[in-house]
DNA sequence: TTGAAACATGAACCAACATTCAACTTAGAA
DNA sequence: TTCTAAGTTGAATGTTGGTTCATGTTTCAA
């Protein structure tokens, strides 16, 4: 099932204008997600990139401008599909703090079946910064929105700020990392469980 | 003020004999970790180091086998920088939450005086993940040991896991990212105060 | 059917470093 | 003072891999 990747800031002239056309481009992305998911940008080569997709080394060149601009185009397109999938699986939810456990838990699962994406987005810090920071501005924001509608519905208390949906995202992202992409010894639904923990009560000894 | 770097996996035979190659390498060092932090691992240049050095390009090769290996050299000392830090800071404190917060605010401060090192830590990820890995797994490892100090002691709840470690870390080192790196428009202690609450109580709604 | 625009091809080009090395200088022990 | 090991130097080497381009093939509208 080839994938849809995102149009914006592609060059003008490097469209395809064929069927056969866009069937190379796509053949060259989902290649191109691989190699650099697999070897890192600076190990990937587009020798490498070509040969997966079976086409010549020229070819790359008929829809891209150099190979920072593919790697751009490919964080622009991972970072909206793991915006999609979380926003999918957030769909059924009892009360604010669920939700935030089902959007771990997407996350987790999403991370486990694509590690590469998770490598390519982590890597843009070095190699594409500005979609880098981008990602993650924007993921944070729609956090934010969801605790704002968690403190409306009084589900969460009122004094919640944006540094609240930072500190979540971190979270998320370290958790993804060491038992999504390390390992899977514990289960997407544990780490969940153990993350909604601490946002509902902290880590703190009850007192009572 | 020279820096100390610890030599544990370097190449037996490329130790400085005198005073003056001593005095070398550790130019070279100090020099790197300017060039990496500034360009990055691929965009930094041998060149640059020694021209910021101020030694020729050959004596790079005299102290070091490789690119790699210097970069290897400074992951591993910039990760005990860290944490000689963070132990630095946490003497005071009352109770294990007290002290939780004073590791993020010394991370907070260390990350802003030394935004190169924060660079050079997380481009480990990718140039030598080995090394990378080793840094957040004995970083979570001391976490989790202040955790269980922590339950011991009452302050803590009891059944605190290493993965609760990975999340305080994850919170802590996108807070340092946002608020330390990119921006400073809040103060470590406000940074500080908000991850504490959020361990404290959690961000649910106060229901008395 | 036909012709021009799209597309495909891969050899050749080229610039950017990392690394080597042979000649030279300095340190410091005896 | 002398001599050898340690350290310094920067031009030259070599490799890697992104990018170009001239040539050949396919598509599809008219």
């Amino acid at each position: 099932m080839a994938t849809e990747y995102s149009e914006h800031t592609e060059s003008k002239d490097k469209q395809p204008r064929t069927a056969r056309g866009l069937k190379t481009k796509r053949k060259l992305l989902d290649a191109a997600a691989l190699e650099f998911g697999e070897k890192g940008f600076h190990e990937a080569s587009i020798t490498g990139i070509t040969q997966r997709a079976g086409t010549a080394l020229g070819s790359f060149y008929t829809y891209f401008d150099s190979k920072d601009e593919l790697f751009s185009a490919l964080v622009k397109d991972m970072s909206a599909r793991v915006k999609g999938h979380a926003a999918g699986a957030m769909t059924e939810w009892q009360d604010a703090l669920e939700r935030e456990k089902l959007a771990l838990e997407a996350f987790m699962n999403f991370a486990r079946e694509h590690k590469e994406i998770y490598r390519i987005i982590d890597e843009a810090e070095f190699v594409d910064p500005a979609s880098y920071r981008l990602h993650y501005e924007e993921t944070a924001k729609r956090i934010f929105e969801r605790l704002q509608e968690g403190s409306a519905a009084g589900d969460f208390r009122g004094e919640l700020e944006e540094a609240h949906a930072w500190a979540i995202m971190g979270m998320n992202v370290f958790l993804g990392m060491r038992y999504g992409i390390w390992s899977e010894e514990k289960s997407a639904v544990q780490i969940a469980d153990i993350a909604n923990g601490i946002l509902a009560k902290g880590i703190a000894a009850d007192k009572d």
